[in-house]
DNA sequence: CTGAAAGCGCTAACAG
DNA sequence: CTGTTAGCGCTTTCAG
C-alpha cells in the first residue's frame, strides 16, 4: 500500500541503496541522483518507515518520560523541557503516568525497553522494587532521574537543591521576624520533601532558643494543605508563619487561613516551593522557592542522550541545579501592634522591601 | 547482545514459530511447550522486540497526541484522559508539543506517520495548510481532533458544547440581575471561544432592551485576562459583571480586580470557564463552566482506537459532551444599596442559594 | 500441534 | 559514485 524505499529505486532506476543514500544525505551520491531520488520521492509522495529502520539501525529515536501524574503543573514543567531537548535533537518522547503504582510502573518499564527506546527519564522509581531496579540495570537501556535520587544504583539524576530551598525558605521567615513557624509537608519517605525539612530545620537551628518549628506532616496536595493548616492554626494559634513544603499544599493553606477569616500576610506569613505559575497569580501573589523546573527537564534528556549516544560506559553524572527565593506578597513581619497591622498594599510593599529602587541609605 | 526469539527457540528446542506462538499465547500449542518456552524465557530475560514484532504485523501500537502545550492546564487534563485511554488499550502516546508553529506540527505529523502510528488526537490543526491536512488524509492514517473542529475534512471529533456553555454562563449572570456584563476572550477566529461567545450573546438577546454586553476581545491567558480587565474596569465602570472565556484569563481578571481594590462577588461578580483544578482555590472560589476534560481526552483515543483497529471505512463520528455550571463564590446579584454589600461568608451563601437543603417554599 | 521459509522495509558492509 | 547481498527480530502462511 504505501509506497517503498524499492518502489522509488525502481522508479529511479536505481539500487535500493543509493535511494536509501540519497534520503538519508549520506556521503557518496552524486548530486545529480540524489536531486533526482529526491524528486521522486515527493512525486510519489514517499515516506521512509522509521520502524523499519528502527529495525535496521537498532535506535528507535524515542525516549521515555515516565512520571506519576502529568497534571501536577510542576511535573508538567518538567515534561515540557524534557519535550523540547527531545524534539530539539531528533527524538520522540513517550509520556508514560505511572501514578505511583508499581504495576503500572514495571509495565511501562518495560514496554519502552521492548521499544528499544534509546532511555528513559524517571521521576517515579521509589516504587520499583530493589530486583526491578536491576533489571533495568540488567538491561542497559540508560536512565536518568528527574527530580529524585537513587542511591547505589548506576542511574544519573537532575535534582534541585532541596535543601538550600529549605534554607532559604526558613531564614527569611526568620528575618521577617518570625518566631512560631509551621512546615507543612508531605510523607516522611520523601526525599525531597526531607530535604526541605532539613533546610528549614537548619534555619531554625541558628536561632534555636527562640523559634519554635512546628512540623506537620500530611498529604502533599492542595487538600492536604487544606488540611494541615486547619489544625495547625486549632493546634497552634500563635503560628505567625507557614512553610508549605510545595506550592500546592500552600493553596490548601491559603484556603483555609481566609476560611478562618484571617489575612495573608498580615496574621499570617506563607511561603511556598515550586513556584508554578499559579504562584504568581493567587491572591496576594505567593513567596515561594523557584526550582528551574523546565530546565531540569531539558537537562534530564540532554543528559540521557549523552548516555545513549555515547558508546563507552561512564560513570552516573549528578547535577544539581540552584534554587531562587521568589519575594511576592505573601510574607511580611508578624505585626506586634494593631498599627502594624497594614491592609494597604502600597505600605505593605515598602515593609517587604519590594521596592527596587536604590536604597537611599546605600 | 539482547536474547532473541531464536536464542529462545534453540535454548528449548523448538522452532521459531513455535517460540513465537507460545510468547503471543496464540492458538494450537500444547500447554506443556508453551509452559517450557514461557519458563526458558524469564529464565534467559527474553524480551521480545516491538520494533521488530510492529516491522513485521505493520502496527506499532503507539499513538500520537499533538497539542499546542501540554503545560495549559486545561490541555494537561485532555492529555492525561488520552494517555489512560491508550494504555487501558496496551498502545503508547508520544506527546508532541506544537507551540501553534506550523513548522513543528508538520514535522510532528511526519514524524508521527512515519513511526506508522495507529492513529493521531490532534489539538491543534488551525496552522495546518490546506495542503497539509490533504496530506494527512491521503496517508490514511486515523485522525480525530479533540475539542477542535474542522469543516470539509474527514476527520471524526470530539469537542465540548462551547455555545451552550456560553448561554448557561450568561444566563447565570442575568438571572442573578446584572445588567451590564463584560465578556472578556480570545482571538476572533478560535472556534471554540466563538461558540461561547455566541452562546452568551444568545443568552443576552433574550433580555435585549435592559443588557448591555461588553466584549473585548485579547490574549486568551491570565495576562490578557489582566490586561482585559484593566480596560474594561476603566473604560466601562459600570460593569457588575465579567464572563471570561476561559480559567486562565479569570485568573488575570481576578488580579486586576483585586489591584483596584474591588471584591468578588461583593463589587463585581466573575465566572470563568473549564473548571480546571485551581479554579477550585482560589480566593473566592471561582464559579465556572465544567468542561469533562479528562472524558473527552479519554474518549478521543477510545474514537481513535475504532478508527484504527476496524477494518473498514467509517464516516467521521462527532461526539460532543455537555458542559455544567459550576456554582462556587464569585458571583452573587449586583448590589444596589450599601447594605447588600455583604462579606461574610455564610450570607454570601445563603444569597448565592448555595445552601443545598430543601427550599422551605418547596 | 509444530516446523520451514518467506517476508516486513530499511541499512550497511563489501565489492565493483 | 553505485550495486549486491545480508541481515535486523519477529510474524505468518503453508506444509507436515
Amino acid at each position: 500500500m504505501a509506497v517503498t524505499l524499492e518502489d522509488l529505486a525502481n522508479e529511479c532506476n536505481v539500487s535500493m541503496s543509493t535511494a536509501s543514500r540519497s534520503i538519508a544525505g549520506s556521503y557518496g551520491i552524486s548530486d545529480e541522483t540524489r536531486l533526482r531520488v529526491l524528486a521522486a520521492a515527493t512525486r510519489l509522495g514517499y515516506r521512509p518507515n522509521r520502524i523499519a529502520r528502527g529495525l535496521a539501525t537498532g535506535r528507535s529515536h524515542t525516549l521515555g518520560l515516565v512520571l506519576s501524574d502529568i497534571r501536577n503543573p510542576f511535573m508538567t514543567e518538567l515534561a515540557r523541557g524534557a519535550e523540547d531537548a527531545a524534539y530539539a535533537a531528533g527524538y520522540d518522547m513517550v509520556l508514560c503516568n505511572s501514578d505511583l503504582d508499581p504495576e503500572k510502573q514495571v509495565r511501562y518499564v518495560r514496554t519502552l525497553m521492548e521499544k528499544r527506546v534509546g532511555g528513559i527519564v524517571m521521576n517515579s522509581v521509589g516504587t520499583l522494587s530493589r530486583e526491578q531496579q536491576e533489571e533495568i540495570v540488567r538491561h542497559g537501556i540508560p536512565v536518568v532521574l528527574l527530580s529524585r535520587q537513587r542511591q547505589g544504583l548506576p542511574f544519573s539524576s537532575v535534582t534541585a537543591d532541596n535543601f538550600a530551598g529549605g534554607l532559604l525558605a526558613g531564614k527569611h521567615l526568620i528575618t521577617l521576624g518570625h518566631r512560631v513557624i509551621a512546615h507543612l509537608t508531605g510523607p516522611r519517605q520523601h526525599d525531597n520533601l526531607r530535604e526541605r525539612l532539613r533546610g528549614f530545620l537548619k534555619a531554625v537551628e541558628r536561632v534555636r532558643e527562640e523559634v519554635a518549628p512546628v512540623v506537620i506532616y500530611g498529604d502533599h496536595s492542595s487538600q492536604g494543605g487544606y488540611a494541615m493548616a486547619k489544625t495547625a492554626l486549632k493546634k497552634h494559634r500563635d503560628v505567625t508563619a507557614i512553610f508549605a513544603a510545595n506550592d500546592a499544599i500552600a493553596f490548601g493553606v491559603m484556603r483555609a487561613i481566609h476560611e478562618q477569616d484571617l489575612r495573608i500576610p498580615q496574621d499570617i506569613s506563607l511561603i511556598g516551593f515550586d513556584n508554578v505559575e499559579m504562584a504568581g497569580l493567587t491572591q496576594p501573589p505567593l513567596t515561594t522557592v523557584h526550582q528551574p523546573k523546565y530546565e531540569m527537564g531539558k537537562a534530564a534528556v540532554e543528559m540521557l542522550l549523552k548516555l545513549a549516544e555515547g558508546s563507552d560506559w561512564r560513570v552516573p553524572e549528578h547535577l544539581l541545579f540552584g534554587v531562587e527565593l521568589i519575594e511576592r506578597e505573601s510574607c511580611q513581619s508578624p505585626k506586634k501592634t494593631l498599627k502594624e497591622s497594614i491592609t494597604t498594599k502600597k505600605a505593605l510593599l515598602a515593609l517587604a522591601g519590594h521596592d527596587r529602587s536604590p536604597s537611599p541609605a546605600e
